[in-house]
DNA sequence: CTCACGTTCGAACGTCCGTTCGGAAAAATG
DNA sequence: CATTTTTCCGAACGGACGTTCGAACGTGAG
């Protein structure tokens, strides 16, 4: 898990495949979690056989390694994006909820590994990611930390920067790709809104929506 | 599962042996998850043999359900007491969030294997817990509804619960029993706060309090 | 074509796991 | 006390798992 990336020589389509091989980890591990994935299965997603697999990645960590690696690169890089040129606070906070949630919209199975294990890995591995989540952590604290609410014992912005991640990650306990009745948009919208001004003084723009599905 | 409740004859220390190794079993999966729980580790915490566990459960997964089954009892008979008296529908909200922040703090490791393995049990077992968190969570959206904000468009009570259950079942992917420098009733209150009145215009009597740690 | 090397695979290995089983120890029962 | 039943344990079984290994296959370079 040093990241050697051995110089072989590779065939051209090596990444691509790697690639597609990472995407099948993803869908097991994010149906059955981690531990409960098997190899064979992750191989059979990926139309490779088991041993297949070990030509791509060094392990069953290592799978696990790549595919946070990447969800948390994309991530950040996806809110500096979305950050780019805007300067109102509130509005700079709205942009990476929103970030935040077309990620986990687009990439449901990544991010839902990447919340459910984020103890998993051990030793150089969780810290390479961990420095990644620290980094992205770090920039939504300091978009909360800008908002300086007006009255002066106000609340903690390193516990409201928590908890609205708790907002934003346990979404993937509730939301149904299929029968979900909130787009997207809407979503991020109830869920700026909600941090920022709260259930009793909150609004959206446009109607409200509902679904029917139970929760803890 | 179907929790037969066979009335063979038991010595009397036989419930309290139960329950000691249901702690153990809470510690060790709440410390490494379910799966990677091995129930060799759990009868060494247990001070019991490992064939020792069946006299007092079928399986493994009956270690689960009896835990998550007891944690969901427990929320929802001190929710109940909680609200006992209290008509104001702010400080019932208040009441609810106190008495589940109190619950994870007093139980962490039992509400830390509830809220990570939601998905684990199977078939009748699943149904059985299911019902009880079920139940928690309409209880918990009645008081929400009850709250009435007065927009007009309101923010969807349904999306509003479900972000409170982010917020509060979040904490145990941060809270550090032994390093936090928030306590229990002012966490309970900042998330009040937050909740209802978000982080612009939300504010708690004493002082706010901060942890160093970073989180995703 | 020939050769070298990236790629793929079937078969197998060693390990760890949940569970079972028969009997010993302890406790309850009379 | 004797007898029955509960409690506890050591040993072992069968299976699933991650990983390895050596050989076959495909492909591009000389």
């Amino acid at each position: 898990m040093i990241i050697p990336e051995s110089h072989r020589k590779r065939t051209p389509a090596f990444n691509s495949k790697r690639l597609h091989l990472l995407a099948a980890a993803a869908r097991v591990f994010s149906e059955v979690g981690y531990d409960r994935a098997s190899m064979r299965r992750v191989a059979a997603e990926a139309e490779l056989s088991l041993s297949g697999i070990y030509h791509y990645v060094a392990g069953k960590e290592e799978l696990l390694y790549w595919i946070q690696l990447h969800t948390f690169d994309s991530l950040l890089r996806g809110l500096e994006h979305s950050l780019d040129g805007i300067e109102d606070p509130r509005q700079r906070l709205a942009a990476a909820v929103s970030n935040h949630v077309r990620h986990f919209g687009e990439n449901i199975r990544e991010l839902k590994v990447c919340a459910r294990e984020l103890e998993t890995l051990e030793g150089e591995a969780y810290d390479d990611v961990h420095l990644r989540r620290r980094a992205y952590f770090d920039a939504i604290h300091d978009l909360v930390k800008d908002l300086s609410p007006r009255h002066g014992a106000a609340l903690g912005s390193w516990l409201a920067t928590a908890n609205l991640f708790g907002m934003l990650n346990w979404f993937y306990q509730w939301y149904d790709t299929e029968q979900s009745r909130v787009s997207l948009d809407q979503l991020a919208q109830q869920q700026t809104a909600l941090f920022l001004d709260g259930f009793l003084h909150g609004h959206v723009p446009s109607a409200s929506g509902e679904q029917d599905r139970g929760d803890q």
